[in-house]
DNA sequence: AGCACGCCGACT
DNA sequence: GTCGGCGTGCTC
């Protein structure tokens, strides 16, 4: 028979072989290649071919180690996000190769079942509409938008019932690892060891355990982390990601895909449904509902119609340096003593964020990346924020030997000053630096337990603390003028997640939002709770500069260790790109962070028409292909979720 | 991606 | 003379 064979190199074609056994498609094969042996994986089975094959050495895998859809989808991956298939095949394949003579373990139990909460009209027409679809084997996209109380978690749970009851399986993505633990137990709890658990900071042993009881049928659900969404589970059908516009969804590394427009994808492919949770839609997910290209469903009703939070937002212009303001004190003081809890955002880890000399004011700098360093008290370092580069504390400056100020606050900071304005009280703190005594702080919040919590955006995403009245958000400015085109949308969303996080329980809330920026619209409309007029506001300076939704962008980052190179290389792709029809093609610029990790970085942003994408996809390719060259890399970021 | 082939400088 | 630099091109 001959097969077409996908190599794990990057080169975007497949090639074909003669296999004297039985294969199938989805199975690893060991192949002769350019006098090589290479691993390669069968994608297909042919009748003929028109060049001189060669023999496969063997058969590596018996049965398919992956599922058809997934190699469907690892090639749209290819196209879209400009990869090659083989790196968009190991997206897919490294989960499911480890998976020979593994355990099963004792399934997880509970003792206590919750009894389910009666749906309001709201919930139950919204699961009607997502079940009904899942029946008809609709392939359709949903946008479940409410309030973080408002009960999206009671829809998930009900499509995802009728999912199992007919045997198909869900995947249900939450933005990151953090928010998994209190999802699990309330899966666990309906549906027992049906549900598997997915990120990528499980153990091998836990991957193994997990592959095992996925090939063997038990698990049902899978609750997980973006790369969740490649999993090789049997007949999916609904596919869940909570918290749709997080950040967190798109990927970090080649390929960049988002992981939210991959299950749309992998829905198209299995005739499957999407439910998009938010509070907070991204742009580009509300203007497809506003064009009837996403249904949405809403949930209006606060659960057991709890009040609104009062909000009032404080200028900092008029606090006189003070890092917390006296409305801030006070709203804090009065619920410590009606022995309430108060969470206050802080949208930086750390202790000082600027470290100056008092004579010559030099800033003490990252050497690797020429950004301020971070002093981190706990640790007693100084820190690099973008590529981890560590030193001890300075006393003296390096260039005058003067003495060193430290300006700007961070979580440590505030946390310093809350202990101090409050000594009697508990203070807690939440912040990258403190995951490994994450649950112990989630522990002491879920308790009720009277005390501050002080935390950065991880902390603000989406736990629910019952017994928490008073929201603080220390400065909210973070970036709302900076050169990114998203900027405010994601002030918007922060501020949003923060003011959530109190008035969970009886007792009405406040929420206090101190700002160098009070007018600002993601501001304004954020404490006013009104997601709308923000839609408003944001369309259509989308609209008027030109930037997603309204146009496609593919980002491209030149970098290397020579700046002329680097430059060099830059202008030489743009000239090439500008012969492109239909592409405005800005730059090359160097980007905000010129020199990261000891490399300089520039960069091409490519603007089009979405409708274009299908041919403009190509014309890129073809003349990025003779790239990259002399020692610089060449990264491609499709729908970049940043542009500086 | 690798690995061979091929065409030029400098070295025991 | 030949050893080795890395530009170009091909791999079923």
């Amino acid at each position: 028979m001959i097969i077409e064979v996908a190599l794990p190199l990057n080169i975007n074609k497949n090639f074909d072989y003669i296999s004297d056994f039985d294969v199938k498609t989805g199975c690893r094969v060991l192949v002769p290649f350019n006098n090589r042996k290479i691993t390669g994986f069968v994608v297909a089975i042919k009748e003929k071919s028109d060049v001189h094959l060669k023999k496969i050495i063997k058969v590596v895998d018996t049965e398919p180690i992956i599922t058809e859809d997934l190699i469907k989808l690892a090639n749209w991956i290819s196209e879209y996000y400009l990869c090659s298939f083989g790196s968009a095949l190991n997206l897919i394949l490294p989960k499911t190769i480890k998976l020979s003579k593994n355990k099963i373990t004792a399934p997880y139990m509970h003792s206590e079942s919750e009894i389910p909460l009666i749906p309001t009209l709201e919930q139950g027409s919204a699961i009607e509409k997502i079940i009904t679809s899942m029946k008809n084997s609709h392939q359709k996209t949903f946008l479940l938008y409410g309030m973080n109380d408002s009960g999206k978690t009671e829809v998930y749970t009900k499509a995802i019932e009728y999912c199992i009851e007919n045997d198909y399986s869900a995947i249900y993505l939450v933005p990151d690892v953090s928010l998994t633990s209190q999802f699990i137990e309330l899966l666990q709890n309906r549906f027992k060891d049906k549900v598997g658990l997915w990120h990528s900071n499980l153990t091998q042993k836990e991957k193994n355990s997990f592959i095992a009881k996925l090939k063997s049928g038990i698990i049902k659900v899978i609750l997980g982390t973006r790369s969740a969404i490649f999993l090789p589970v049997n007949n999916p059908k609904l596919f869940i990601l909570d918290e749709e516009d997080d950040d967190f969804y798109k990927n970090i590394q080649t390929p960049k895909y988002n992981a939210r427009d991959v299950a749309i994808q992998r829905a198209k492919i299995v005739n499957g449904v999407v439910v998009l949770g938010s509070a907070t839609p991204s742009i580009e997910i509300y203007n497809k509902v506003n064009k009837k290209e996403i249904e949405i469903l809403k949930l209006s009703e606060r659960i057991e119609s709890r009040p609104l939070p009062k909000v009032s937002v404080i200028n900092l212009k008029y606090t006189k340096g003070f890092a917390v303001s006296k409305p801030l004190k006070f709203a804090i003081q009065s619920a410590i003593l009606q022995k309430k809890q108060v969470f206050l955002m802080v949208n930086r880890r750390g202790w000082a964020t600027i470290l100056k000399c008092k004579q010559c004011e030099n800033v003490v700098k990252c050497p690797k990346c020429l950004i301020p360093l971070v002093a981190h008290k706990n640790q007693s370092v100084l820190l690099c924020h973008y590529c981890g580069f560590k030193q001890n504390f300075v006393k003296n400056c390096l260039v005058c030997n003067g003495d060193i100020s430290y300006f700007g606050y961070g979580t440590e900071k505030i946390e310093e000053i809350i202990k101090k304005a409050f000594p009697i009280v508990d203070v807690v703190r939440m912040d990258a630096d403190t995951k490994i005594s994450f649950s112990k702080t989630f522990q002491k919040m879920k308790s009720g337990h009277p005390c501050i919590l002080i935390g950065t955006q991880i902390a603000a995403k989406g736990f629910d603390f019952s017994n928490l009245t008073v929201v603080g958000v220390i400065n909210a400015n973070s970036g709302l003028y900076s050169a990114d085109f998203r900027a405010a949308e994601r002030t918007f969303s922060l501020l949003t997640h923060s003011i959530g996080r109190c008035g969970r329980g009886h007792s009405e809330g406040q929420v206090i939002i101190q700002s160098e920026h009070p007018d600002h619209y993601a501001i304004k409309y954020a404490s006013e709770f009104d997601y709308k007029k923000f839609y408003e506001s944001e369309i259509n300076i989308r609209k008027e500069f030109e930037w997603p939704p309204y146009k496609k962008l593919v980002n491209i980052t030149v970098l290397g260790k020579n700046e002329k190179d680097v430059i060099s290389e830059s202008e030489s792709i743009t000239l090439n790109l500008n012969g492109i029809t239909g592409l405005s093609v800005l730059g090359p610029v160097p980007k905000i962070i010129s020199y990261l990790a000891g490399k300089h970085r520039w960069q091409i942003l490519l603007k089009f028409e979405e409708s274009n994408y299908k041919h403009i996809s190509k014309d890129i390719l073809k003349v990025l292909e003779d790239y990259p060259k002399k020692g610089v890399n060449v990264v491609i970021d499709v729908d970049p979720i940043e542009t500086v």
